[in-house]
DNA sequence: AATACGTGGAA
DNA sequence: TTTCCAAGTAT
C-alpha cells in the first residue's frame, strides 16, 4: 500500500470533522449513538432520499422513542405509519425485528454485525452500517454512495452489479479500525455532496489527489452500470365501494355492469369499449377548492360517508398495506373481475397511473355502493389519512373525490 | 444471478 | 416529459 492510498481515510475523516452533514438521526460529537435510532434510520434510508426520511423518522422517534415502545405496537398501527415511505417489506420486516430485540435480546441491539445481520431486514449493508455507526465495529460499508466512491477512486469500470466483489474488496482496504462508524458516514456524505452521480465537485473534493477516476478525467463516467430493461404496462380496476347511507346520491342510473367474479368483460376503458349511457353527471357536494389535500375535499355532508378498505396479502406488492380493492393487474384492459360488491359500477372518465419500479399501472375507477362480501373494513371518508393507504391508493381517492364534486 | 419490491425529486 | 436515482433486502 503506497503512502498516498493510506492516506485516504485520514484525509476523509478530516473533511467530516468539517463537513459531517446535520441528520436527526445522528449523534453529536463524542455522543454515543442510539442504536435503536441508527437502525430505524438506516432501513428508512434503504433506497429513500435524506429528505424524504427526515420528517417521518421524527414523526416515527415522537411516537415510539424506544425500541420496546415500538415492539409493542400493532401492526396495523406500524404499516400505516410507513404508509407513503415504498417499499413496505421494511415496514414487515421492522416489526418482525424489533420483537425479535425486545423479546429475545432483552430489548438490547446485538452489538456485532453477525449478530445485526440475522435480523430481518437487516441485509449485508445494513448489518454492516448499524455495527460501525451504534457499535463503532470496523465494518465494511458498502452503499450506493461508497460503491461510486469507491469505483471512481480505484477507476473500477467492470458494469454493476458484477463490480461489487471488487468495489467491497477496495473499500475493505480503505476502512480504518478507528472511528469505523464515521469513517462509513463520512463516505456516504461525500458520495451525497462531492462525489455525486453527475457532475460531480471534485475540486471540492478531498479524495481528488487520490482519486484515480480523476486523474483519468472523467470520474463521472464510473461506476459503469448495466442497461435497464423497459417497464411493461399495466392495466386493473380500483372499486370505490362507499356504504349505503342516507345521503343524497345522484339520480343517473350509471354504467349497467355487473361485476360477477371470474367473469369476461370486454374491457373499461371510459368512453369507448363499455356501453355506456351518457356519462353521469358528478354528484356535488360542498367543500373549499382551493386546497388540493385530501383532507379538504371532505366536506361536511362527507362526514358520514364511509368506503370499503381491504388489507392486501401479507407478501408481496404493497403486502400488508390497507388499500382499496383492486381487481387483478394485467397487460390487458381493466375490467370489473374481483369487485368486492354485487352492484352497479360507475366507470369515472378519469384514470389514475403509477409507476412501480418493475411495471407502470393504469387505473380505472370503479364507484359503486352496495354491502361487501369478503374481509375488510368500512373506514370513515373524513379519517381517510389516518388509514395509512399507499401513494396508489391515495392518488386514487383523491381523483375519486375530485371527480365527484 | 436475476428479479420483485415504492416513491418523489432532480435534471 | 422522461429518465435517473436514493444509506438495499429477500428469494
Amino acid at each position: 500500500m503506497d503512502a498516498k492510498r493510506s492516506s485516504v481515510p485520514a484525509k476523509l475523516l478530516h473533511w467530516y470533522d468539517a463537513n459531517a452533514r446535520i441528520l436527526p438521526w445522528r449523534a453529536r460529537p463524542c455522543e454515543a449513538a442510539d442504536p435503536y435510532r441508527v437502525w430505524l434510520s438506516e432501513v428508512m434510508l434503504q433506497q429513500t432520499t435524506v429528505a424524504a426520511v427526515t420528517p417521518r423518522f421524527r414523526e416515527w422517534t415522537a411516537r415510539w422513542p424506544t425500541i420496546d415502545a415500538l415492539a409493542a405496537a400493532t401492526d396495523a398501527e406500524i404499516m400505516a405509519a410507513w404508509a407513503g415511505l415504498g417499499y413496505y417489506a421494511r415496514a414487515r420486516n421492522l416489526v418482525k425485528a424489533a420483537r425479535a430485540v425486545a423479546h429475545d435480546h432483552g430489548g438490547r441491539f446485538p452489538a456485532t454485525e453477525a449478530g445485526l445481520r440475522a435480523l430481518p431486514g437487516l441485509g449485508a449493508y445494513t448489518a454492516a452500517a448499524v455495527a460501525a455507526i451504534a457499535f463503532g465495529e470496523r465494518a465494511v460499508v458498502v452503499d450506493a454512495n461508497v460503491e461510486r466512491v469507491v469505483a471512481r477512486l480505484f477507476a473500477i469500470d467492470t458494469p454493476l452489479p458484477a463490480a461489487r466483489p471488487a468495489i467491497r474488496a477496495a473499500a475493505d482496504t480503505i476502512t480504518p479500525d478507528v472511528r469505523a462508524g464515521d469513517f462509513a458516514q463520512a463516505m456516504m456524505d461525500l458520495g451525497a455532496t462531492i462525489c455525486t452521480p453527475r457532475r460531480p465537485r471534485c475540486l471540492l473534493c478531498p479524495l481528488r489527489e487520490d482519486c484515480r477516476a480523476f486523474a483519468a478525467g472523467d470520474p463521472e463516467r464510473l461506476p459503469v452500470k448495466a442497461a435497464k430493461k423497459a417497464r411493461p404496462q399495466r392495466h386493473g380496476t380500483i372499486f370505490w365501494l362507499e356504504r349505503p347511507v342516507d345521503i343524497p346520491s345522484p339520480t343517473s342510473p350509471g354504467v349497467s355492469a355487473r361485476a360477477r367474479q371470474s367473469s369476461h368483460h370486454p374491457g373499461l376503458v371510459p368512453g369507448s369499449t363499455v356501453p355506456q349511457t351518457r356519462q353521469p353527471e358528478p354528484m356535488r357536494v360542498g367543500g373549499c377548492r382551493d386546497e388540493p389535500g385530501m383532507t379538504a375535499l371532505v366536506s361536511r355532508e362527507d362526514q358520514a360517508r364511509e368506503i370499503w378498505l381491504v388489507r392486501r396479502p401479507p407478501r408481496g406488492l404493497l403486502g400488508g398495506m390497507r388499500a382499496l380493492p383492486t381487481g387483478p393487474w394485467v397487460e390487458a384492459a381493466p375490467a370489473l373481475d374481483d369487485a368486492p360488491a354485487d352492484t352497479e359500477w360507475r366507470v369515472l372518465p378519469e384514470t389514475v397511473a403509477h409507476g412501480f419500479t418493475h411495471f407502470d399501472l393504469t387505473l380505472a375507477l370503479a364507484v359503486g355502493r352496495g354491502v361487501p362480501h369478503g374481509e375488510g373494513e368500512w373506514w370513515p371518508l373524513a379519517d381517510l389519512e389516518a388509514a395509512g393507504l399507499p401513494t396508489l391508493f391515495a392518488k386514487a381517492a383523491r381523483a375519486v373525490m375530485e371527480s365527484d364534486r
